[in-house]
DNA sequence: GGGTCCCATCGGACC
DNA sequence: GATGGGACCC
């Protein structure tokens, strides 16, 4: 058999591994996904192993479909093209929205529940935090939505969130969550953070179904492995309690999702947790020149506790990674745009290019000049065309004409376009459905509209039963809405009837959607509310019925998993048997959970992107833009030692997507937030070998290191430890807060908001305005040399001990014995790296640990 | 009671 | 620069 002829040995190892847990441990660029696709075809072709029984997950839909295509590509060689439908290839959200629409009921769900984006949860957060009476407060509310989020990557319920509360504040955002958490259910709805967690409670809930789940899928695959979070490890262990048949795939140094609950400890520790888990390491390099890798890697060995590995290619040499620093951030655009126009017109192709930038905000400049230079480009990311206000007023439609009881899009849709409901009524009817009887906004509308029975789609009727005064208000107050001419109520009302009488009737989706726009005349709705952008605004709502029609043509309802285990369907409701009903769900799913970042595949224009949507691509030229401090590492994580390790990974990521050329671009000054400031290059451009670096000719600056800061961002970095120690040591919080570990409690916000208050008087005082009077010109001039002058402080974190603490055994109260990996700081108050065995990496303040030797 | 406009505020990466 | 909330006008 041929099949593996094209795998070097580590490879091949990898794909005729069978059973057992295995940990592959791919570098950038090895050929991690033909890996994984290869063994899929091995099991299948070789192995004799069942394509129903595998199960591999991903953590982007675009990945997915990847690796389903080439999974199909190998089959199909081996004349078993068919076999490829039958695996299960999914993201982990995708997965859990499925399997928790089968089991909804288990967790008070509806069938027909629908799934909050993260505004939508940001809307929920502030309504509950209007009905306890709380002050408005936005990022108050943004921050709690945080903690709501945390928990669930963590795999807390409201009660676990309990059990783990440390002090007073937690336990109030416990209530909070839970109140929340009511909410959502009342609402019929569940958040990205729920498909994971809910299926983890049905799962706890009762293991014999989870037996069985474990026993149908018997070999499991996963992707990026790195950026598993608890809650998501905690599903995977469940599906293997049958066995333990699990490969996972990934690269610690490309770990880039701790901000969203990611932990690390998940591959560093695999083989504790998975005893005699086998792990191969796979090195070389299919993709970089050496020149391109080896910077990668002088970028990334300033991290500490990496998993031990080496990359290397064949490849030697390469052209030398371009430098470009323009004078502000659109001359650093206007070179990008310049240079592909260049190298385009020598014969490169557009799709050879790629922009990276750390924050989506930094696009518009790119955007601009390549339109400048007519250069195609295409932006992945930033808003998603599913997060577009005409897309979300469509979808929220049909959201509600689905799930009525669903809230926020209830009050999206209410007075969209307008029915003269206004913010009275609106309260009106909000008290109206807390009366018992009427229960939610939905059939508060429809008493108020003087439909007191049931509707011909099977809803319950209504019969309100006040039992004090306030009810009989709220009441009359709703009564008093009916018979009104023109009434905006009776309007809507009828207009979810007939919806909802149309999905009942099976209906075509794209035909709902058709009636739906003409009944609500969102053209000129559009027009009304922003003549200049209407027809673009238009054509998204006609895309989305052209997606619409493309999805009911493919849609056919396919077997998910083991289907003696489906909980049998029940009611008689009209709506939810119709095959429209079981259309629109999946539709409004895949809109939920694709992201833009997903749908990239247009051949022949350059992209732009952020380096997080850039992971796991490659590109034959990378423009990696806006490499400055404050920018990239982010002023947001400059100061943490585990965010700037995280900061260089992302810098780590972005480097190694490039095959033959790498340039790196930034400004000496740049906008932002509408204020121009004098930036510092990036300390990970400074980390990289000058050898490998040649500034270009177009280049303003003809030194790396550009700066004319009379000191180095230390001042900052002094300011900052001088605030995080008061913070820490002034309030005299609970102990357990001190350690910032994997999930960070509340604390952090309370210490960075004293931070920025020290920073912002650092900047006041002789700190930042001393030069923004030095001429930006003048370090041409200056006297030292580029490479001589002095190395950058150390990042925080990577700074050596000077107590000679690093090595050292420790035993902390919470955490058990562990060993020291990094020290910062000195005295009591120095912040150490910690590895605990089997608990991970933990960052816990001196004076809490005893040293044992 | 609803609609409009202006001001203030805040700003990250994503499923 | 967007977005949301509140003041003010109709």
């Amino acid at each position: 058999m041929n099949l593996l002829e094209h795998l070097n040995p580590p490879q091949k190892q990898a794909v005729e591994h069978k059973d057992g847990p295995l940990l592959i441990l791919a570098g950038a660029g090895s050929g991690k996904t033909r890996v994984i696709t290869y063994r899929i075809g091995w099991l299948i072709l070789e192995a004799g192993v069942y394509p129903e029984q595998i199960l591999a997950v991903t953590f982007t839909n675009k990945a997915a479909g990847e690796m389903r295509e080439r999974v199909d590509d190998i089959l199909s060689a081996h004349g078993a093209g068919d076999d490829a439908e039958a695996v299960t290839i999914s993201t982990f959200h995708s997965f859990c929205a499925r399997l928790l629409r089968r089991h909804a009921d288990r967790l008070g769900l509806d069938w027909n529940f629908n799934i909050y984006d993260g505004d939508d949860q940001l809307k929920l957060v502030k309504q509950v935090m209007e009905l306890e009476g709380r002050p408005k407060d936005r990022s108050e509310s943004r921050r709690l939505r945080g903690y709501i989020n945390r928990m669930k990557n963590q795999g807390y319920t409201p009660e676990l969130a309990h059990e783990n509360a440390f002090n007073a504040v937690d336990e109030e955002d416990a209530t909070f969550y839970e109140t929340y958490q009511e909410k959502l259910r009342e609402a019929n709805c569940a958040d990205f953070g729920d498909l994971i967690l809910g299926v983890l409670e049905i799962f706890r809930d009762d293991p014999r179904l989870a037996d069985s789940y474990s026993r149908h899928w018997r070999y499991l695959m996963v992707d990026e492995f790195q950026d598993t979070n608890p809650a998501q490890y905690e599903l995977l262990k469940h599906l293997t309690r049958c066995h333990d048949n699990l490969a996972v795939v990934g690269d610690d140094d490309q770990a880039i999702y701790r901000w969203r609950g990611a932990t690390v400890a998940n591959i560093l520790g695999f083989e504790k947790d998975y005893e005699d888990a086998q792990v191969i390491k796979l090195e070389q390099n299919y993709r970089s020149t050496s020149v391109i890798l080896e910077a990668a890697n002088d970028v990334i060995k300033h991290n500490p506790t990496r998993r031990d590995k080496k990359l290397w290619t064949e490849r030697e040499g390469g052209d030398k990674i371009s430098l470009f620093t323009g004078g502000d951030d659109r001359e650093e655009a206007t070179f990008v745009a310049r240079r592909i126009h260049e190298m385009a017109k020598a014969g490169a192709d557009w799709g050879d290019f790629a922009v990276f930038y750390r924050t989506n905000a930094q696009s518009r400049q790119f955007e601009e000049q390549l339109q400048n230079w007519g250069v195609p480009y295409q932006v992945v990311g930033g808003i998603s065309f599913y997060e577009r206000s005409e897309i979300k007023d469509v979808l929220a439609y049909l959201k509600v004409a689905l799930n009525p009881d669903n809230e926020v899009d209830f009050l999206r849709i209410i007075n969209t376009p307008s029915r003269r409901i206004g913010k009275v009524t609106i309260e009106k009817l909000q008290r109206a459905a807390r009366v018992p009887g009427i229960g939610t906004l939905y059939r508060a509308v429809r008493y108020a509209a003087g439909h007191l029975e049931p509707s011909a789609v099977g809803d319950a009727p209504i019969e309100p039963e006040p039992f004090d005064v306030a009810d009989e208000e709220a009441l009359a107050d709703v009564d008093s809405l009916r018979g009104r001419t023109n009434s905006g109520v009776e309007d809507l009302c009828e207009l979810l009837f007939s919806l909802r009488d149309q999905i009942a009737a099976d209906e075509g989706l794209a035909h709902v959607s058709e009636f739906l726009l003409d009944q609500i005349n969102y053209h000129s709705y559009l027009e009304s509310d922003d003549a200049e952008r209407v027809d673009d605004r238009w054509r998204n709502v006609r895309e989305l019925l052209g997606a619409m029609e493309e999805f009911e043509q493919d849609f056919e309802a396919r077997e998910f998993g083991p289907t003696e285990d489906a909980d049998a369907p029940e009611g008689t409701d009209m709506v939810a048997e119709s095959r429209l009903a079981k259309l629109l769900g999946a539709f409004l799913d895949r809109s939920a959970l694709v992201h833009s970042t997903d749908q990239m595949d247009e051949k022949g224009a350059v992209t732009l992107m952020t380096v997080h949507g850039a992971k796991g691509l490659e590109f034959d030229t990378v423009f990696l833009a806006g490499m400055e401090d404050e920018i990239f590492p982010s002023v947001r994580d400059q100061f943490d030692a585990e965010e700037i390790h995280e900061e260089r990974r992302l810098a780590y990521v972005a480097i190694t997507r490039a095959r033959h050329k790498l340039y790196i671009c930034n400004a000496r000054r740049r906008r932002i937030y509408g204020k121009t400031r004098n930036t510092d290059p990036s300390r990970f451009l400074l980390d990289i070998d000058p050898e490998r670096i040649e500034i270009d000719p177009q280049s303003t600056s003809k030194r790396i290191r550009y700066s004319s800061r009379r000191t180095s961002n230390r001042g900052g970095y002094d300011a900052f430890r001088q605030a995080t120690e008061q913070a820490y040591f002034g309030s005299g919080v609970d102990q357990d807060a001190w350690e910032f570990d994997q999930s960070p409690p509340m604390y952090k916000n309370q210490v960075s908001k004293a931070v920025k208050k020290t920073l912002a008087e650092a900047e006041d005082g002789d700190f930042d305005t001393s030069f923004s009077q030095v001429n930006p010109w003048d370090d041409e001039f200056a006297q030292e040399d580029a490479w001589s002058s002095e190395p950058d402080a150390p990042p925080a974190g990577a700074s050596p001990g000077k107590d000679g603490l690093t090595g050292c055994t420790i035993s902390h109260s919470r955490f058990g014995i562990g060993e020291v990996v990094n020290v910062s700081g000195s005295g009591d108050k120095a912040v150490l790296t910690i590895n605990f065995p089997g608990k991970g990496e933990k960052t816990i303040i001196r004076k809490f640990v005893k040293v044992l030797g």
